[in-house]
DNA sequence: TAACCAGGTCACAAGGTCAC
DNA sequence: GTGACCTTGTGACCTGGTTA
């Protein structure tokens, strides 16, 4: 429909202006002319003029010209290599998140079964299914331990190595994905969809008198990835370099430079991605996305602290394995 | 592929029309013709009727001049000096546009100020501001006395000539202007953008029992321009011939010389333009053209018949400076 | 919700080719 | 020289996602 600024002149050719377009007002048909200049690999040459035509619209040459004179830009396609990496991650993220959703699990799987076994059982959630917060917490360890093991140099690793491999970084992939999955719900906090609280309700009791604890590992994460707006893109790239975090003793020297290599990868795609998006700004926004580990190492203890207090306080058998595992973690 | 309009036909043989080429509907055959009659240096002559051969197919000569009757033409460039002169123009009459669309004027100036104010303070019009008559008027006047100053030889002419120059010539481009935007805005009568009334509502109300008053200054020189197609270049070539008017007594002998040969430049560029573009249809155009003046000169009398009858009705000073500066002018 | 913009689509005109 | 057919660049219009 009409435009605020109704007569704005294109800055190529005498024309109104239909919009900002790549970077400057033109009209479409220039818009057009420079957009096919950089898909069409034809150089574009001769002048007759020698560069001074009049008549932009008849000399190809000048009107190319005169479009970059006036600041107009077609963002560079990002390295096909990087987006493939994006790509797969993105499509691992897709099935994890698939996993979480969708399934339920039935058993009372411990941690060394969800490393070990080749393929859980998991079962498809009926419509009328309420899952409470045992079953979105197990999901969430379940989708995302299966989520490491699709990386490509897990099966090399010896089953030391896997153990170690897993249990380094998943309840750090388990908390940024929470996180992200909240602000994609429009929340301020962690919050399990349908509004299933990520603490389960003894734990609620237990701090009703102090909620600022609760809250204090509930929010700060969440806000700043709001805050960031962080993308989809962003958020896989950074799940990825944690999950492939070599410092750790368990592993062989070739393994760890293996991933080692893989981090690398991953933190120079990160880069490159923002730097293609961003420009200017890509290493701050680099240097912002890195920055929210050191949030998620905050989360990662809250939660840990949360839960110890817990068990110290009251050990009754009813917490799944996965979580008791995950306790002797942080009491060890 | 089917043509949109698939039942016109070949203007210069007895066949459908493939489109529309060089400047006519024509078949391929008729098309092909006609360009090789131009790249062919080769002249065509000899016909054995003399020119009134009915099997145009059969006959070069009087197919080829079926071709020009219809109007075919192949664009030659322009010599670059003319392009300069134009692309000037168009220019400078996308900033007399821009001011009149982007700014506003909340002084109330009078005519003296806007002709030697060196910079007239303008406001950019917020998004949510909605302009009413006297503000698009203000802002025409002062557009059009600002694209007049911008010729190159107004800052060599005293103070006296400046006042009389601008005098003579800026309602007519006010309202040449005026005229062709209404067009641009598919309108078929004087406008202002958003559908203000180029009358301010207490004239409307005198007038509202003989409308025909208005609508007969209204109507006229728009339905014109809109008929002939005026072209952009056009426009302003012609915007440049009533502005050049040397026939006024207040300029000095050589003064005089110098914007008469402006308007010649101007005159002779109009005319190479239409030749170059029309072809044998050239002289025809500037004709037309120049025939717009005659109802310029209508449209700026009736303006001033209706103004001077409201300003005789009643003076009750709610006018702007501006206007009364162009009333007396009409009184005098 | 509407304005906006990157990108896609396709009818179209101009120029080239080649058998005739 | 002719004209059917092809290739290429063009720009009006549409579409879907994003943002205020
Ligand atoms: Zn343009
Ligand atoms: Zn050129
Ligand atoms: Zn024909
Ligand atoms: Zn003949």
């Amino acid at each position: 429909m009409a435009l605020v600024r109704p007569d704005i002149m294109c800055g190529v050719c005498p024309t109104k202006a239909n919009g900002f377009n790549y970077g400057a007002y033109t009209c479409n048909a220039c818009k057009m002319f420079f957009r096919r200049s950089h898909t069409n690999p034809a150089e574009i040459h001769e002048c007759v003029t020698d560069g001074n035509c009049v008549q932009l619209r008849d000399c190809r040459y000048c009107r190319f010209q005169q479009c970059l004179n006036i600041g107009m830009v077609i963002p560079k396609q990002l390295k096909p290599e990087i987006t493939e990496i994006i790509q797969n991650l993105l499509y691992l993220d897709a099935h994890r998140n698939n996993t979480f959703s969708v399934y339920v699990s039935l058993d009372n799987l411990s941690l060394e079964d969800a490393i070990f076994s080749d393929s859980m059982k998991l079962t498809e959630k009926t419509p009328s299914y309420v899952p409470d917060y045992y079953d979105w917490s197990s999901m969430d360890h379940l989708a995302a331990i299966e989520f490491m093991k699709k990386f490509e140099f897990f099966k090399f690793l010896s089953k030391a190595e896997k153990r170690s491999f897993i249990k380094t970084s998943y309840i750090h992939i388990i908390v940024l994905c929470l996180a992200m999955r909240s602000v994609g719900l429009k929340s301020q906090e962690f919050v399990y969809p349908n509004g299933v609280d990520v603490f389960p309700k003894e734990i609620q009791v237990m701090f009703q008198k102090c909620p600022s604890v609760l809250a204090d590992v509930r929010c700060p994460l969440v806000a700043r990835i709001h805050e960031l707006k962080v993308t989809r893109e962003e958020f896989v790239l950074l799940t990825a370099i944690i999950t492939c975090n070599p410092g750790n003793e368990a592993y062989t020297v070739f393994n760890q430079e293996i991933i080692s290599k893989y981090q690398q990868a991953y933190t120079s795609a990160l880069v490159q991605y923002c730097l293609h998006t961003y420009q200017q700004f890509g290493p701050t926004r680099v240097n912002d996305l890195l920055s929210l580990c050191f949030l998620l190492g905050k989360a990662f203890e809250g939660f840990g602290s949360v839960w110890t207090a817990y068990m110290v306080a009251q050990n009754d058998g009813k917490v799944k394995k996965l979580h008791t595992d995950f306790l002797k973690y942080f009491l060890d």
